[in-house]
RNA sequence: GGCGAGGUAGCUCAGUUGGUUAGAGCGUCGGAUUCAUAACCCGGAGGUCACGAGUUCAACUCUCGUCCUCGCCA
């Protein structure tokens, strides 16, 4: 380690992914791919590490969905915790334990901790009126209640929020409320909870976070906790009235479960516990253990603020040293929303990407919103990895490689003609363990990512000026002497990137027989004269136009069903009277005719049995039929007194009416049956 | 509306306590090269540092105001 540590271990956590869908780039970038690669440093560093992640499975929303779907909140977190825990597997997160709120050790940990606040007075408890379903039987979470907005009207705003307006809002302020649950009025019943007094930790908390962590905290987080500290902290609710989550654990409190925001991050503990059994404290409760959050910026509240407050209130754990937030990921410009399904699913990239953890790894990486919400985009994936990874660091690889079987039949040659050149730039790759290293201490991943690939450069550059290609011809020992040096980047290489691409590190160990895994090895040769090398393996393909094509056609697609999704009918246009509308003389003809009008993409030319004579009407719905043959013979309502007008140099008789669908389609309005061709329609 | 973070080259980002010609990668253009997945290597162009005032010998950096984006809160 380059920044000097009082710490022995590490205690990582990651953020747990909230179990009512996949997991998406924007959790990758934010929290899991940085989270990572810390933890695969840290390792390579030799330090004492422990990786925690899980899925996060209480809460309304979960039960929510599971209603909606008609099956049971258990199991919506079973089939989206398998897909997140598999998904994260095969993207090489090598989570130490990766396990689930639901679990029974869960249970009884999250139990016990608040058993033991409330057993020492941690806790206030108040009593309030909240909305019952009396035919359900249950109290009601704010999402479950509809209503009146008080603000827009809105009819259907939710007791949380109004959707309309956007403002969030009580369920109390709701007029003429309605139980999403049974559909009957819910009734205001009094129930007790028990709150944790964060307004008592306040001097606590200035201390901790504002005077002590003014100079180690990023700026967002420092910022944000500021924020909330000098707003002043209130008393939060710790236990809700639901029937899905941890129960508490008080005889008189039938009915209730821990609130989520309280069970999920005591899950870092429980499965601490899981995994190390009696050996769990010292990683939570040893003051030279560092616990270090990575979570996104929407969750600093909960990691910097409350959290810690519990732990404090508990006593005997240590605070996080540092909660490195990052801000939010983009995609193509818009946010990531799990519910618009505007996301790269995790599980559908490893699907459609095979064998390409690596690529999404350093575009994430190189990408990470570090200190702003950053864009993700499929053209600049296609980029960074064509022009990048393949270019770069798999170019500098392969041509070292073939010229080292070309040359010396695959065996590491001997340094015998070791130049200004060669010590110079086995002297500058000396620097580059610490560099990064440094970077990574820090948390600036990006910066420790370009450091990584900047060693790939110094390769590329050196083998040029080098040219071993050349000097093969005249002076083969140095030509040899080149490919050596050469060699030593390439392994350097397999060391420092293992943390930010593992699976190509592994491919290059493979290769080179590499017998290191060492940070601290790196930085001088890693490679022993004569050890053989295996035939060389691309380490990185080009992403053709058609890949990335197919990928931003789905997003096109997504985006065209959001639209769709949202269609809501036009606002009512002002009053018209009766004798206005009279003035309209609507009547059903019968189409003889119809064709394409030339040169106009939109307009098709009708020729009308209008019950007295034949009528000529041109219309715009020629996209919407594209087969305007096939209308002859069906009836159509026309608008029979407008004044007559060219269109395309084609005299229009009035105008046939149809109805335009929410995709835009237009469709001909048709008499149910068929009628005299002349009647009136009103 | 209050608070927080951000607004720097076509794109993605760095810019240490204010101090010379504002940096990097990618893209683009030119050159060189052929070992290599037409990749690598060298060089050029490209910026009123969101905008407007102010402090200062000196402002991307400090102060105030305005605009825009995102987040938290009400």
């Amino acid at each position: 380690m380059y920044t000097e540590s009082k710490y022995k271990r590490y205690t990582i956590t990651t953020a747990l992914p909230y179990a009512n869908g996949p997991v998406h780039i924007g959790h990758l970038a934010g929290v899991y791919v940085p989270a990572d690669i810390y933890v695969r440093y840290l390792r390579a560093q030799g330090e004492e590490v422990l990786f925690i992640g899980g899925s996060d499975e209480h809460g309304v929303p979960i039960t929510l969905k599971a209603r909606n779907e008609g099956v049971t909140p258990q199991d919506i977190v079973d089939r989206y915790h398998q897909i997140i825990k598999e998904s994260f597997k095969e993207l090489g997160i090598s989570f130490d334990i990766y396990s689930r709120t639901s679990s029974k050790g869960h249970h009884e940990t999250a139990s016990e901790f608040f058993k033991k606040l409330y057993n020492e007075g941690k806790f206030i408890e108040k009593n309030s009126m909240q909305y019952y379903d009396e035919e359900a039987g249950q109290f009601l979470a704010d999402r479950y209640i509809t209503g009146t907005c008080p603000h827009c009207g809105n009819e259907r705003a939710y007791g949380d929020q109004c959707e309309a307006c956007g403002t969030s809002l009580n369920a109390t302020d709701l007029i003429n409320p309605k139980s999403t649950l049974s559909g009957s009025q819910p009734v205001l019943r009094e129930t007790k909870h028990w709150f944790l007094p964060l307004d008592q930790y306040e001097t606590w908390l200035r201390d901790w976070i504002l005077e002590n962590h003014k100079e180690d905290w990023k700026a967002n987080v420092y910022g944000q906790c500021k924020s909330w500290i000098e707003a002043g902290l209130q008393p939060r609710a710790v236990t809700r009235d639901l029937n899905w989550g941890v129960p508490v654990p008080l005889d008189e409190a039938a009915g209730k479960v821990l609130y989520v925001w309280f069970d999920a991050p005591i899950g870092y503990i429980s499965f601490t516990k899981q995994l190390k059994g009696d050996d769990w404290e010292k990683w939570w409760k040893s003051p030279d253990s560092k616990l270090v959050h990575f979570i996104g910026k929407d969750n600093i509240v909960f990691h910097c603020i409350i959290f810690p407050c519990m732990l404090k209130a508990e006593g005997s754990y240590i605070l996080p040293a540092n909660v490195p937030a990052n801000e939010f990921l983009n995609l193509e410009g818009d946010k990531i929303s799990t519910s618009r399904n505007w996301a790269v699913w995790l599980h559908e990239y490893l699907k459609d990407f095979p064998e390409k953890q690596d690529v999404l790894r350093y575009v994430l990486c190189a990408n990470a919103p570090e200190t702003k919400d950053n864009d993700f985009t499929w053209k600049d994936f296609q980029t960074k990895n064509n022009s990048e990874l393949v270019a770069i660091l798999g170019n500098f690889v392969n041509r070292t490689l073939v010229l080292t079987h070309k040359y010396n039949g695959g065996k590491v040659p001997a340094a015998t003609q070791m130049g200004e050149l060669e010590l110079q730039t086995l002297e500058e790759m000396k620097g580059f363990p610490e560099r990064i290293g440094r970077s990574l201490e820090n948390y600036r991943f990006r910066e420790a990512l370009a450091e990584m690939m900047n060693l790939a450069r110094l390769g590329n550059k050196y083998l040029t000026e080098a040219e071993p290609w050349k000097t093969i011809q005249t002076r083969p020992e140095y030509a040899l002497t080149s490919l050596h040096v050469s060699l030593q980047i390439v392994a350097n290489l397999a060391v420092l990137c293992r943390p930010f691409l593992p699976f190509t590190a592994d491919k290059l160990s493979r290769m080179l027989h590499l017998q290191t895994e060492k940070w601290s090895d790196a930085g001088a040769p890693l490679l022993a004269e004569g050890s053989v090398l295996e035939q060389p393996e691309l380490l990185f393909d080009k992403i053709e136009d058609a890949a990335i094509e197919a990928q931003v056609n789905r997003l096109l697609e997504t985006k065209r069903q959001n639209e769709l999704n949202a269609w809501k009918p036009a606002p009512y246009k002002e009053k018209v009277n009766f004798e206005d509308f009279q003035k309209v003389d609507i009547r059903v003809g019968k189409v003889l005719e119809c064709k394409k009008v030339p040169k106009a993409d939109k307009l098709l030319e009708f020729l009308i049995d209008d019950g007295e004579r034949k009528r000529t009407i041109v219309s715009g719905i020629a996209q919407s039929y594209p087969e305007p043959e096939k209308l002859v013979g069906r009836q159509v309502c026309f608008i029979a007194n407008f004044e007559p007008r060219k269109l395309r140099g084609v005299l229009s008789e009035g105008m046939i009416l149809s109805a335009a669908d929410k995709d835009g389609k237009l469709v001909l309005v048709t008499p149910g049956r068929e009628v005299t061709n002349g009647v009136n329609v009103g």
